[in-house]
DNA sequence: GAACGCTGTTCGGCAATACCGAACGGAACC
DNA sequence: GGTTCCGTTCGGTATTGCCGAACAGCGTTC
């Protein structure tokens, strides 16, 4: 996805990083060249040349035996290293481990990105179940826990400057679609701290979330625990809420955050 | 690390990755523009049009008051998209899940790279005790058990290559550090199936592995468990040894692969 | 077996384009 | 105010990445 079509850009940087996205979008026996020069439409030559520097790099490689283009290492080796690099990351995986272990649910964290959440860390519970969950998007703010925790606290004009930016998009019957219902719903947020995702963005699936803070009293980011419906009875979600609450304030100490005192 | 400089690359491109590594490497409060191009030997402006080009590609961004360039969420986001697509990977995470609980050690897997360690995955075990372990990096295959443990499945004749292609570079007093030395150890890892790595990388460190296997019946990488010397006495080793060839066959079997018969 | 279609690869020539240096605008510091 | 960094913008130059054609290696098909 180009994010954003400025111009004066370097045109074959962005070129090699669109290709990366054509073949992490792929399928996962890869891409050939030609199908990568076609869909790039572009020569073979100019393309087999950015293919060639993105293989150097590691960016990618070869399958064995076909001549297919597959993700490299390196990028599990950049992933790692900026998830190791990001103080929010790094210093909240041990508490997200306990609350997974504790809940046996999984359990993620997003960022604040000017009140989107860009989810950076995913830790997986025990269950068979495992949920599509994927990292650093900026995601929909108003169909996940972590996101709504985010909204509550930034200011009610903001968050309508975002709903009209970005809409209310249903995922399901049960998504928020209007402002007034999110509104009402910041609104409970905002009193008992932590959210509540009800299927709102996949059907049979529930997710609690609560935002933590940094040094400056702003809202870093959200954490959230997602599990099935089934496992998660409304009369669980209350006591799930607090414990989740608790997690948040232990992220918000080890950023050096002040805890926010609830009325 | 320019892994290889073959010529006729897009320079641009080269110029553009070597740049994300440099940013990737510098400190945590991020790199100025001026800083980057004097690393880089380049003009500021010629500079600032790659980095802009990242940054519009969440490559990198830029930090919140200071202009200073952070690795940006898209790493994140390949990288755990990646991991995702490895079948290696993706199906070894629920095995290596239940190993580190049951055993509360670090448990990482690496993919077999033409006889070299490449680590693609890693669960930290909950102790407070975390394990400076980069992902994605060929490694050193006669440091690590995971890295002998796949050294073992590759014919005497190839091993002898790879250490006169890397040698034997003496992390502790304790790396073994000459070809008989290291062949005596891999008759030991045929014969009882896993590897032990005492103290080899880290002093103080001990790490145990085994190797798995695809449904072509190579060797596809190994799995390994990483605690504190202090943590594992020898007489846990060989028990130890024996849970970890457990779940390195659990993994053979996901692959489809054959599970090795041990005389 | 030979022709065909499809791969991936290499090479020369042209033109686009990514480089450089200089100049501007802003912030911080003395 | 002066100074010195910073980041950003702009045009001219020539470097360089693009294209198309030609070649080589497989499989299939006739």
């Amino acid at each position: 996805m180009p994010e954003k079509k400025n111009s004066s850009n370097i045109g074959s940087v962005t070129k090699a990083l669109n290709l990366v996205d054509l073949v992490m979008a792929g399928p996962k026996e890869g891409l050939t060249l030609s199908e990568i020069a076609r869909e790039m439409k572009s020569s073979k030559s100019a393309t087999h040349a950015t293919l060639r520097t993105l293989v150097d790099h590691n960016y990618l490689r070869m399958s064995e035996p076909g001549p297919r283009y597959l993700p490299g290492m390196a990028l599990i080796r950049l992933g790692d290293l900026a998830s190791a690099r990001d103080p929010i990351a790094s210093l909240s995986r041990s508490i997200m481990n306990e609350l997974s272990k504790k809940t046996g649910l999984t359990v993620r964290i997003a960022r604040n990105y000017d009140g989107y959440p860009v989810f950076i860390e995913r830790i997986d519970g025990p269950g068979v179940v495992r949920f599509f969950t994927p990292l650093g998007i900026r995601e929909l703010p108003h169909v996940s826990s972590a996101g709504k925790a985010i909204l509550a606290e930034l200011s009610d004009e903001r968050i309508r400057e975002i709903v009209e930016e970005s809409g209310l998009e249903a995922r399901t019957p049960k998504s928020i679609t209007t402002l007034p219902k999110l509104m009402a719903d910041i609104r409970k947020i905002r009193v008992r701290g932590y959210a509540v995702d009800d299927e709102e963005d996949a059907q049979g699936v529930v997710c609690i979330g609560a935002a933590f803070y940094d040094h400056f009293g702003q809202c870093a980011g959200g954490i959230s625990a997602t599990g099935l419906k089934s496992e998660l009875p409304t009369e669980e979600i209350a006591k799930l809420g607090i414990k989740i609450l608790k997690h948040a304030e232990a992220i918000t100490k080890k950023l050096g955050g002040k805890v926010k005192v609830r009325g």
